[in-house]
RNA sequence: GGGCGGAUAGCUCAGCGGGAGAGCACCUGCCUUACACGCAGGGGGUCGUAGGUUCGAAACCUACUCCGCCCA
């Protein structure tokens, strides 16, 4: 492309598909093995297969390909293991929902044919959610993408439940489960959402067996259940039931006959104190009902409807059966009354239908050996949570854990591996399918019909995508993981569980380090939904802005744990800060025509002080961005470099540059040539791992450089820090800020160029003498005389005085005395707050007794300063007033 | 009920023991040959409230108020 042509604005599109080809056709993603230098490794959050690319996988995976850049070019082998999840739930209910509309469920298809029809839904759109990542740039390494039921992964799945079956960790019993009458299946304790709900609080009596009119009264949120209680229970200790404990009370409609019992987990003050106890629907009634001896009688079935021992009730629904039972008990004056109560009902996670707890016979992990382990490697900091604080969350649940309920009453998924002998009853867990009875060799035998809980294969998902339970390659080399990168919605469900399935299997943590971002919420502060329709599309995004826009607002956005708002301001600046890259890179291609970096002589180059500066100032930036991004603040990385680009390189260097660029002076030009390349090089291999695209097509435009920035050395510094010429700079930018202050407020146009006497002591007149040029070019100086500090001022002139510098501009026709003594009688009222601050400080003894010694100073030498600057105002006001 | 996070300029958010910052919005000038997706200048904040620690607090401690999230 000629250079001239390069459009004056960045346009995305021209760019990112054609780069993108280009790094996977050279296989810029697949790391070389070299045992020996240690690898850095990320495996992905698979995302589900239903799914669509979210904001959410934006932000997720832009930090993680962020990391990966950044330590592909530091120069370890880098891998990005990307995949999917097969989302049992979710993908079930997608394919349900299609042949739903050609009016088929999934059992007239059968298993099998279901099965078939998923995979062929897999295959069609499965993928789709990785191509969308490779929209926002993501340098995963897809030779070798992994699903959670391909091969290998279900190879170890099976591995996994045989050897914790064959440990005694898995077990199968009947148990209060968390029934979704919707899904139709059961779910884990954590798959249920509480909610405030309105509720009631029904108060009914139960008579007392063999005494006439005599009562006990229960509450109840839940009178449906009412058909399966087998016990009245009262705490011990309530002395308004000692008389009743251990007599029976009989339940209403049914007649059965309900012991009354006592138990400390009875609260006194709840409802009338006296409980009702149905032990196959509620989850502490269970417990009670256990130790109790007490019978369970199941009179919800899986279908959220009654079942046969529910009476008359059978077959109704279950709030059906509430509204008519509390009909009847009303007409037999039960219900002694009715309380409104705000009350946690859960949901189903999936589909937001209220749980049915429900006993039914499901396979449960024992979760307290394998806790433990996964405990103490999180405080003993083998892993480490950033931010901080989610180390003693992620322990407070592990500390707390229950059994997990692994089986899931549904077709897509691992298949449990076990099968039960209908002859011999045995039960075997096998590696291997299983077609005779290992007991008695009958062929009579079928396998459990549920499938695993799908969080039960992302648990293995670390080492089962590195080829485990095989001693593969890549898992001796790449693992354990460098990182895992994730929102906090999913501590519980999958890193926590990472960790002891590891810890278990591998004998080793499967990641250093867990890297917990917030959620991008909307503009407004929302959770981003479906159901409110307030989600914003990346895709929509990149289409209008470009991927590097969108990357860099969501990690500019980010402060580690932090949530953020989405909002379409900070995507048009982000894009405006794209703009100014790419066109502060076409000026410098635009000079750059006749410069090779491989001819110039450095050490024999004389840099000039804004040189020097932005040497000093760019090398800097680079510890600091380094600094940032290795303690995971990639947000206050990306801010260091918008801030250096923007404000440094451009608005000052750059434009002291162009004096030299296009001035006469040869060696001069060759120099300000060099600068500008070598620091905007490497300051693009800087942003380049939070803006592939453009940093890599300019990179490719400007001279000298290699095959592709993506694989360039990380930048190293250009000098050490250079204060002095630091120092002297900031002089120079506050007399230019000064010059230009005074003439914006006396409405000097540009056009018109000032002369600038500068009186000043001896140091600064050599700075700023040197900065002639700087001064015409900034502040739009006609000529600069400088001179030490003398009594002959300029008259009708607008001054602006700092320290030890007096700078005045001549300006007769157009200066407003009078707005002048008004503008230096404000300046001077300023400072003297100033002097009275520092002398109020400097005065009290306890300061200059215990602060620091370099404190102390510092504000002696400001307290100097102020001093100076105050008695120049003042003589400058009282020369004015003398004149006016 | 317990825990966590937040409260800083009109808006969105950095800062987290030594003098209040950015982006957007606003006001005033500028089409200065890289960029008007821009340049220059400016206004605007008793840093939620009340105590405490400290020579010094937006920052640390305590309590409280409001918002959000998690767990029971």
């Amino acid at each position: 492309m000629n250079i001239k042509d390069i459009p004056t604005a960045y346009d995305p599109h021209l760019v990112e598909e054609k780069w993108y080809r280009y790094w996977l056709d050279n296989a810029y993603f697949t790391p070389e093995i070299d045992t020996k230098v240690e690898p850095y490794t990320i495996v992905i959050p698979p995302p589900n297969i239903t799914g669509a690319l979210h904001m959410g996988h934006a932000l997720d995976n832009t930090i993680q390909d962020v990391l990966i850049r950044y330590q592909r070019m530091k120069g370890k082998p880098t891998l990005w293991l990307p995949g999917t999840d097969h989302a049992g739930i979710a993908t079930q209910a997608r394919v349900e929902a299609e042949l739903a509309k050609e009016g088929v469920s999934r059992w007239d298809l059968g298993r099998e044919e279901f099965l078939n029809r998923v995979w062929e839904w897999k295959d069609r759109y499965g993928g789709r959610i990785i191509t969308q990542l490779q929209r926002l740039g993501a340098s995963c390494d897809f030779t070798r993408e992994r699903f959670t039921m391909d091969e290998g992964c279900s190879r170890a799945v099976r591995e996994v439940f045989v050897s914790l079956y064959e440990r005694g960790l898995i077990y199968r019993g009947n148990y209060i489960v968390n029934w979704c009458p919707q899904c139709h299946t059961a779910i884990s304790d954590i798959e249920v959402e509480y909610k405030e709900a309105d509720g009631h609080l029904w108060h009914v009596r139960y008579p007392l067996a063999g005494k006439k009119d005599e009562y006990i009264t229960v509450a109840t949120t839940r009178p449906e259940t009412i058909l399966g209680d087998t016990a009245v229970a009262v705490n011990p200790k309530d002395e308004r039931y000692q008389h009743l404990i251990g007599l029976e009370a009989v339940l209403p409609v049914v007649g059965r006959r309900l012991p009354i019992i006592a138990d400390y987990y009875v609260d006194p003050d709840f409802g009338t104190g006296a409980v009702k106890i149905t032990p196959a629907h509620d989850p502490n009634d269970f417990e009670l009902g256990q130790r109790h001896g007490l019978d369970q009688v199941v009179v919800i079935g899986q279908d959220g409807k009654m079942t046969a021992e529910a009476g008359t009730f059978a077959g109704q629904d279950r709030y059906q059966c509430r509204e008519l039972l509390l009909e009847k008990l009303e007409a037999a004056g039960l219900v002694v009354k009715v309380e409104d109560l705000i009350h946690a009902v859960g949901h189903c996670s999936r589909c937001d239908t209220v749980i049915e707890p429900l006993l039914s016979k499901q396979w449960f992990v024992k979760m307290k050996p394998l806790a433990e382990p996964a405990l103490k490697a999180v405080k003993d900091r083998r892993i480490n949570f950033v931010p901080e604080r989610f180390n003693r969350i992620c322990c407070q649940w592990m500390e707390n854990i229950r059994d997990w309920c692994i089986s899931r009453q549904l077709w897509w998924g691992h298949r449990i591996p076990v099968w039960y002998c209908r002859d011999c009853k045995t039960e075997i867990a096998s590696r291997e399918d299983v077609v005779n009875c290992t007991a008695c060799g009958s062929g009579n035998v079928y396998q459990d019909p549920d499938v695993l809980d799908t969080w039960f294969s992302s648990a293995l998902w670390p080492f089962s995508t590195l080829g485990w339970p095989e001693r593969t390659e890549d898992l001796n080399y790449f693992y354990p993981t460098s990182v895992l990168v994730t929102g906090r919605d999913i501590i519980f469900f999958w890193v926590a569980r990472m960790i002891f399935m590891a810890l278990v299997f591998m004998d080793e943590v499967p990641f250093r380090d867990v890297f917990i971002h917030g959620l991008v919420l909307d503009a407004k502060g929302r959770k981003m939904s479906k159901s409110l329709g307030n989600g914003i599309d990346p895709l929509e995004v990149i289409e209008k802005y470009g991927a590097d826009t969108l990357r860099f607002m969501l990690i500019t956005g980010n402060v580690p744990g932090h949530d953020l708002r989405f909002q379409w301001e900070r995507v048009e600046a982000t894009r405006n800060f794209a703009n100014k890259i790419w066109n502060v890179s076409r000026l410098a291609l635009l000079n750059l025509g006749d410069f090779d970096p491989e001819q110039v002589d450095v050490p024999g180059l004389k840099f000039t002080l804004a040189d020097r500066w932005i040497r000093s100032r760019f090398s800097s930036v680079k510890n600091q961005v380094v600094e940032l991004i290795d303690s995971f603040d990639l947000g206050g990385a990306a801010r260091i470099l918008y801030d250096f680009i923007w404000d440094e390189f451009c608005d000052w260097y750059v434009e002291l540059a162009k004096l030299r660029l296009y001035g006469q002076d040869a060696q001069e030009r060759k120099t300000a040539q060099y600068v500008i390349w070598e620091v905007l090089e490497r300051t693009l291999r800087l942003l380049h791992p939070f803006m592939p695209f453009i940093t890599e097509e300019i990179w490719q435009l400007l001279p000298g450089t290699g095959e592709s920035i993506m694989i360039a050395d990380y930048p190293e510094i250009v000098v050490e820090q250079d204060r002095v010429a630091e120092a002297d700079f900031a002089l120079i930018q506050e007399v230019v800020r000064g010059i230009r202050n005074v003439r914006a407020e006396m409405n000097v146009p540009p056009a018109r160029k000032a002369r600038v006497i500068i009186q000043a002591y001896p140091e600064a007149v050599a700075i700023l003498a040197a900065a002639k040029p700087y001064l015409q070019s900034l502040a739009w100086a006609r000529e600069v005389i400088t001179s030490a500090i003398t009594d002959q001022k300029p008259s009708q002139a607008a001054s602006f005085i700092t320290q030890g510098v007096e700078v005045y501009l001549p300006l007769a026709d157009l200066v407003d005395m009078e707005k002048e003594i008004a503008r230096i009688k404000k300046e001077i009222s300023a400072m003297k707050a100033e002097v009275e601050r520092s002398k109020r400080m400097l005065s009290n003894k306890g300061f200059l007794a215990k602060a620091p010694a370099a404190i102390v100073q510092k504000e002696r030498d400001k307290e100097a300063g102020y001093r100076d600057k105050l008695a120049r105002l003042q003589e400058r006001l009282s020369r004015l007033e003398g004149a006016w």
